[in-house]
DNA sequence: CCGCCGGTTTACGACGATGTATGTCCCTCA
DNA sequence: TGAGGGACATACATCGTCGTAAACCGGCGG
């Protein structure tokens, strides 16, 4: 039924290899006969079956990316810079929700996505304590943010601790003193290098920079990190009687919630209150008020982590080379919540880039 | 190198078809040779050639999803809940971005996405006057959205009219006269069904049916639909001097840059104005105040429109039944910016089923 | 004891594209 | 003039799976 090389071979009267090398721009074919084949194939509106060149090559040309869900802001701008980047290279981009469940995560770890070449993998539910499992991996892998560092797989992330330091810094900057934080995880021993405790010891590292006294009651357990939750640890906060002046979120998402709580208790934001948050998701500058923000780089991690994987498809199962770690720089993205233009709706942000801080550990 | 049914056949001491009936669950397989042709897979970790299987068969188990933006939350929420409906049939989905380029949806649309088994697709720069292209689709295809209705295709959609008329009514309801609506698009000809002048109609229906006086002034042209478009319209509208106690916009992204724009210019939501949105996009529970909207249905039409993929890819190329049309049950949901509870974070959304309402013509 | 039957398994080839080896033609240089 | 080489084209085999047709086997009725 569909149209093949062969039948492209008969029409333009050459044999179905040239077609093939006329297909992939092999050289070595007269531009007579090229041009021959290529009327042949518009006239027929031939297109060559990826099935069939899968099964040859052993590519497929796709590449999956798997995150938790896309109906979260951040993973849903993070999958469209990944298919753009993506799209720019030729592949196409199978996108898999692992919803959260930690089975689900290991299955894809261990078998990886049918049809793919290679898998861009934003864990939830992993943790540096499933490392091992990496060790198994016999497909190029390359992982996204922050839960297992160390491993023998590539890995694209972002400067957590230097970014978080950048924000809290920035609040200090505004002469703020009592900076709450939201958003802490439980210390758990596998977990030290969470995105929660890596952004905690930003905090904690700017404080200390600027000689004030940390409160451990300023810094309130959250988890997950949905906007519901945000609102919730804001209003414990306020009703706490503790005094706070700022707030740092540790995802915008959280800065949601706590910009209604704070709004619900008359809390004016930011004169009694700055809010910075973390991811600058779209949305952010769009609330009222527009919500500061530390930009962690997404097009940055969407095109290295492309490229990385795509070095790894190219140079084979075989290759044994170093993984590779990248952290993408970021920016302070400064609105109206910290203090930034008061009104006007296209917010003119005030941006500090964090590229110099691509040296630090952060 | 990888492990092929051949492997397997020779370990379990059988012939490769074998193999095959056993992986497939065909019929008449011992079960003592079941068993061991499972443990031979077991023991070499064999997984089938997804790229074989495809040429063999025809089929690659992967659909396409194309839309023009993965970042905006609508696609995002729709990618999302798609790939839910497609896991559960044990299907991939290729997301691919459109991105507003009118070139590429054609193309799309001509050639399909490669690697898939058919589309599942949402155009935006498409209308009734590309129905024509559709005719010469040669894959499965499902259309999504408003743009082309009466094509030779599936379809499946919302209750546009009815939903917006019921959005218009509940503001009605709260005892408000002067409603105004954001983002009406130019009367176009070849787009007199796109989502714009259907809702548009809705809301001149419950206009009528309210013996409200239609005042065309307050039918403001917004194209496209983005936050700031939206803020800006608000923006025109408060400075034209024209009375008005409600805000129609005609998605929640228009409406959340309504809110700013009230917020910035003093009027109070919603005792001065009331505002309802379109989508219902996970943010608008969690705007301030909080956004009443109209729920389209989106896993409904999710759901519905994989099933039919589906049946239209098991069905074959050739089957020509004819195009069918489904419109998802819509809900009304009252919140804060419409008078729904005033406080209380989880805000309690009084829900008002539009399943009824499938039958109008909306 | 033969032949037939149904359950079970196997041999073979084809899906479409492409790497390899092989071949042909023509041009150049000794 | 003939050897050598480059440009171009072809034949064949192969990737892994699965449909088709045919083979095999043990049991049963005649």
């Amino acid at each position: 039924m569909a149209v093949t090389m062969r039948d492209v071979a008969i029409v333009a009267r050459v044999s179905p290899k040239t077609v093939s090398n006329v297909v992939n721009d092999h050289p070595n074919v007269h531009p007579d006969t090229r041009a021959r084949v290529q009327q042949a194939i518009a006239e027929l509106g031939y297109r060559p079956n990826h099935s069939a060149r899968g099964l040859r090559s052993g590519r497929t040309g796709v590449i999956g990316l798997a995150v938790p869900e896309l109906k979260q802001a951040y993973f849903a701008e993070l999958a469209d810079a990944v298919i753009a980047a993506a799209a720019k290279r030729g592949l196409s981009v199978i996108v898999g929700q692992l919803g959260g469940d930690r089975e689900h995560e290991i299955e894809l770890l261990t078998h990886g996505l049918p049809q793919t070449d290679g898998l861009l993998f934003s864990p939830e539910r992993l943790g540096t304590e499933d490392r091992d499992l990496l060790a198994y991996v016999d497909f190029p892998l390359v992982m996204l943010g922050e839960w297992i560092f160390g491993g023998p797989t590539d890995h694209v992330t972002m400067h957590n601790v230097s970014a978080a330091r950048a924000a809290v810094e920035h609040l200090i900057s505004l002469g703020r003193r009592r900076i709450a934080v939201i958003g802490a995880h439980p210390e758990e021993e596998t977990r030290q290098l969470g995105p929660s405790n890596l952004r905690i010891q930003g905090y904690r590292e700017a404080l200390a920079a600027a000689g004030i006294e940390h409160d451990p009651r300023l810094e309130l357990v959250v988890a997950p990190w949905h906007p519901e939750d945000g609102a919730e640890a804001a209003r414990d906060l306020i009703r706490s009687g503790l005094e706070f002046d700022a707030i740092f979120t540790l995802t915008d998402s959280l800065a949601l919630g706590a910009l209604r709580a704070l709004g619900e208790a008359g809390r004016a934001v930011p004169d009694d209150v700055a809010v910075i948050g973390y991811d600058n998701i779209a949305i952010s500058h769009l609330t009222v008020p527009s919500l500061s923000s530390i930009d962690p780089g997404r097009a940055e991690i969407a095109e290295t982590a492309v490229g990385m994987l795509v070095e790894r498809i190219e140079w084979g199962a075989g290759s044994s080379r170093p993984p590779r770690l990248h952290k993408a720089a970021f920016d302070l993205i400064v609105r109206e919540s910290s203090g930034g233009a008061a009104a006007g709706m296209p917010a003119a942000s005030a941006r500090k880039s964090g590229a110099t801080a691509q040296m630090l550990s952060g």
